[in-house]
DNA sequence: CTAGGGGTAAAT
DNA sequence: ATTTACCCCTAG
């Protein structure tokens, strides 16, 4: 029954997603309109639109609704024992909240998770503000709301959750302004398949998390010598256009829509979101007795801002504003556009 | 039109 | 054999 089934594309994906951050979800029709999303979905329906924002929402999320329904009537499977947690056949990715939460008999010792949990926070905030889909922003109480009705709550997730909206903030991954935190668009890249073999080096080598867009990449020390070593020999117009390539394939690849955000607003939240650069690269950069470069990018009409130290490359997308007001560690400046 | 239920070819 | 992810159907 002729479906010949036509797989989405990485460019459809992110077009979707761009959308939805623009019109919302649920406005299927509008962006297919949207002559800036048409020329890409111009195959797909609404419906199609809309089943296909389902399927990544059950990706993004552990369990949309529908998977709810299904996980209902499968249970009676391998009889699940009192208060055991379903670990699913899923991944061990993150996702998977922490269960064994709202157990009615152990109670009152919440024992802190330990790192896992934290990660995974980082990613339940981001999942909430994007899907709150609040334009200027949410605030620490709906993001809350938001993670309790999704999932559980822990007793002291409150507490947990504002030093954890105060640590992104300050990092530059959310931007906080006036009480609401939006999702920063920042990529951090040159991701590597690293060899396991090749990571026991020095003692104070920090792995991250993974490659989750977090703010620094942690390349092996040999990684980190090739990179310079190729930097340096590079003309500043190659090394530029080296990054904005990385920039490009990185988009491509992880589908990301960062291009809607800065339509929305700009102007106030690029204030708010220079400071908080400027105190996070202030730290980063704090100390470092190696000859720093740091190279600002234009690309696609999207600015980024490339940092290249002893640690690793560190590449931020930000406005132009932003290099501007903290030139003073800026040893390297250089403007390229493709 | 959209949300959600459901079917099923393709992938694992 | 089970899971995934497109596609179709239809009530509201």
């Amino acid at each position: 029954m002729g479906a010949p089934k036509q797989k989405w594309t990485p460019e459809e994906e992110a077009a979707l997603k761009a959308g939805v951050l623009k019109h919302g979800p649920g406005k299927w029709r509008t962006i297919l309109k949207d002559p800036q999303f048409s020329r890409v979905l111009y195959l797909r329906s609404n419906v199609d639109l809309k089943d296909k924002w389902r399927n990544m929402s059950v990706m993004a999320n552990g369990w949309g609704s529908r998977e709810r329904a299904r996980l209902a009537l499968k249970r009676t499977r391998h009889a699940p024992k009192f208060g055991e947690s379903y670990s699913t056949a899923s991944q061990s990715d993150e996702e998977m909240v922490d269960a064994r939460s709202l157990d009615a008999s152990g109670s009152s010792s919440p024992n802190d998770g330990p790192k896992r949990s934290m990660m995974r926070l980082d990613n339940l905030i981001m999942e909430a503000i994007n899907n709150l889909r609040e334009p200027s922003g949410s605030n620490k109480t709906n993001i809350a709301a938001y993670i309790e009705d999704q999932y559980w709550a822990p007793s002291n997730f409150k507490r947990i959750l504002s030093g954890k909206l105060k640590r992104m903030a300050a990092a530059g991954k959310l931007i906080k302004m006036k009480r609401k935190y939006r999702i920063a668009t920042t990529s951090a890249l040159f991701e590597r398949k690293q060899n396991p073999s090749t990571q026991i080096l020095e003692g104070r080598q920090r792995i991250s998390s993974r490659y989750d867009h977090d703010d620094v990449n942690y390349l092996t020390k040999s990684q980190i010598d090739l990179e310079l070593a190729k930097m340096r020999s590079m003309t500043p117009q190659e090394a530029a256009a080296a990054a904005a390539q990385a920039v490009a394939e990185a988009e491509a690849a992880m589908a990301e829509a960062e291009e809607a955000v800065r339509e929305a607003d700009a102007a106030e939240a690029d204030a708010e979101a220079a400071q908080a650069f400027a105190d996070a690269a202030r730290k980063t950069l704090k100390g470092r007795s190696t000859p720093t470069t740091v190279r600002y990018i234009s690309h696609k009409s999207q600015n980024f801002v490339v940092f290249n130290t002893k640690d690793g490359l560190f590449l931020r997308n930000f406005a132009e504003c932003v290099v501007k007001e903290d030139k003073s560690m800026i040893t390297s400046f250089v403007m390229y556009s493709t």
